[in-house]
Formats: structure tokens, C-alpha cells, sequence
DNA sequence: CCTACCGATCGGTAGG
DNA sequence: CCTACCGATCGGTAGG
């Protein structure tokens, strides 16, 4: 707090004039990231595109929101642990919720044909994995466009790395 | 330290009889490991094998490092941030060396064809973090076993998940 | 928005 | 291996 005090350019008291406390600050954040993410997969939903489109296109938000929105989705990805009961839970089954929604769509698309057969779960858990980790290195890509780096992405998780 | 001294049954100073200081705790930690995986890394180097099984053997051992010596690996993962210097920068050095040695074998796998073109270091970075990953979900894959996890990983890495 | 300050926690030392 | 304790840090309050 002390140093997001002096970031801003006032006493580290003085922030509670704006905040209620730390855990407040850290529940807002968590759960307006973890709402625009469901509010994505809502709409990939609706939609009637085949499931790999609707993989990519959740694949494709991932990676435009940890570049578009670094700081919110870090803290929400990190910090989310340090949530305050009844928060904690709620927030884990959001989470889950979501998974479970990507999975239910992998499964289908098993189902069609479209999909690699395997288990669904790590298909899902590998992908959200792999755009996740993009966190950590996003800052390393120098002379790559963000366009670039989504298609890149999307082409190895889709196809492999294999020719 | 006081968790990790309850956990041992002694009370925390006492631990300084076996231990210089925490931070020295994190050092071997961080440094075990790194270490572990620069071994295999020269291993798959020396070996002739085609550039994506080394990449594809490297994807296997962070996979089953992180499946045997979870708690080593978390920590290095995440909490290397505090090493103090010379430690921090010199472990910086080690892990992008080790990076930049991934992506030397998936330029040559790009210019032999065996690997489809692209940014290596998109690639590597996103193969990476995939595995990586796996961390924070491995206590999630019940019923099913390291061989599969395994491989349904490295399928989907090296082919993609689209059918 | 600030000064003054509190209680809890943490890594670690002294002395035995 | 323990008791007693220290200095630093941290989220936060009182009172203005």
C-alpha cells in the first residue's frame, strides 16, 4: 500500500480516503477480470461457429487481454489467492465454471470429428496454460506485433509446432 | 520459517543451526533445478537426434520434473524474484541461455523443414508455458495417469488439437 | 489529505 | 535445540 501511495504522489493513509482496505482493492480487480472473461465465453456460446473456431476465439481474447490489460489480469491470475472467505470460493467457482463450460465445448468437438481425440480436460488445461504463461514473457518480444504473436500462437496450438 | 519449522516439529530459530539464512534456502533450491535442467538440456544436445524429438524430449522432462519434484520446481518457478544479487541476475543469465539454446533447435528444425516456419521464439516461449503450466493444474487431473497427461500434452504440442 | 502511531508478522540473533 | 527478544515492515486507525 505504501508504495502504491507513493506512486500515485500521497501518504499511504490517505489512500483509505479512496479505498476500504487492500482486500477490497484486490477483490475488485479479481472479479472484473473474471468477468469480462465470462462475458467473452457467453458470446463465444451463442454464436454457431464450429468448436475449433470457438477454441480459437477464446484462445485469441486470452492472449488480447494479457497484452491489453496487463496489470488487472497479473493481479487476477496471482493475487486471487490471497482473496478474503467468501470471496476465495466464489472466485474458484467462477473459475471453474469456466473450465468446465471450455471442456464442454472440446468434448463436442471430439465428438464431431473436429477435435484430436483425448482427454478434453488436458486439451483445455494445456491451452489455457500455454496463452497464460504469455504473461511472463510478453515483455520479451521485441520487433513481434501483437498480431503477429496471436497468430503465431493460435497456428502452434491449433497445428503444432510440427510440419 | 516458522511454518517451515512447525513443519519440521522445532521451533523456528532453531532451524539456524541447520540453515545459514531463508534466502539461502531459496539459492540451492533455485539453483538445484536450474541446474537439473541444463544437464538434460546437454544431453539432448549431444544426441543426433531430429530437432523435434529434442524438443519433444525436452517437453517430456519439464512435464515429469514437474509431476516428481513438484515443491523444488514451484519454487524455482516462482519465487526465484527474491534471489538476492549476484544470484538473481546470474539465474536470469542461466534460464535465458537455456532459452536462447531451445530456440537454436527449433531455428535449425524451421530451416530443415521439420518445424513448421514462424517465430521460433514464439514457439519455444509458448511451448514453454504450456508445460510450465502444468503446475498449477496438475492436482486437478485425477484419473488420469502421468503417461497419459504426458502424452496427450506433447500430441498437442507437437500436432495441435484441430483433427 | 497529513502526522503520529499501533498491533501483527517476519527473518534473525544472543545466550544458554 | 530452546527462551527471550529485536528491528523492520505492513495494513490500517485516530484525530485533525
Amino acid at each position: 500500500m505504501r508504495e502504491l501511495a507513493e506512486a500515485i504522489g500521497i501518504e499511504a493513509p490517505s489512500l483509505y480516503n479512496y479505498i476500504g482496505s487492500k482486500s477490497e482493492l484486490l477483490h475488485s480487480i479479481c472479479f472484473k477480470v473474471a468477468s469480462t472473461f465470462i462475458q467473452h465465453l457467453d458470446e463465444v456460446e451463442r454464436k454457431d461457429d464450429d468448436n475449433i473456431k470457438k477454441i480459437e476465439s477464446i484462445i485469441r481474447f486470452h492472449i488480447r487481454m494479457i497484452l491489453k490489460n496487463f496489470d488487472e489480469v497479473f493481479v487476477a491470475n496471482h493475487e486471487w489467492k490471497h482473496l478474503q472467505e467468501p470471496y476465495l470460493s466464489e472466485f474458484l467457482t467462477l473459475r471453474r465454471n469456466y473450465e468446465r463450460r471450455m471442456i464442454a465445448i472440446a468434448e463436442k468437438g471430439i465428438k464431431n470429428g473436429e477435435i484430436k481425440s483425448g482427454q478434453p480436460k488436458i486439451i483445455i488445461f494445456t491451452l489455457l496454460s500455454a496463452v497464460r504463461g504469455l504473461e511472463l514473457w510478453q515483455n520479451n518480444k521485441k520487433n513481434i506485433s501483437n498480431s503477429t504473436l496471436e497468430n503465431n500462437m493460435v497456428t502452434l496450438l491449433t497445428t503444432g509446432f510440427k510440419n
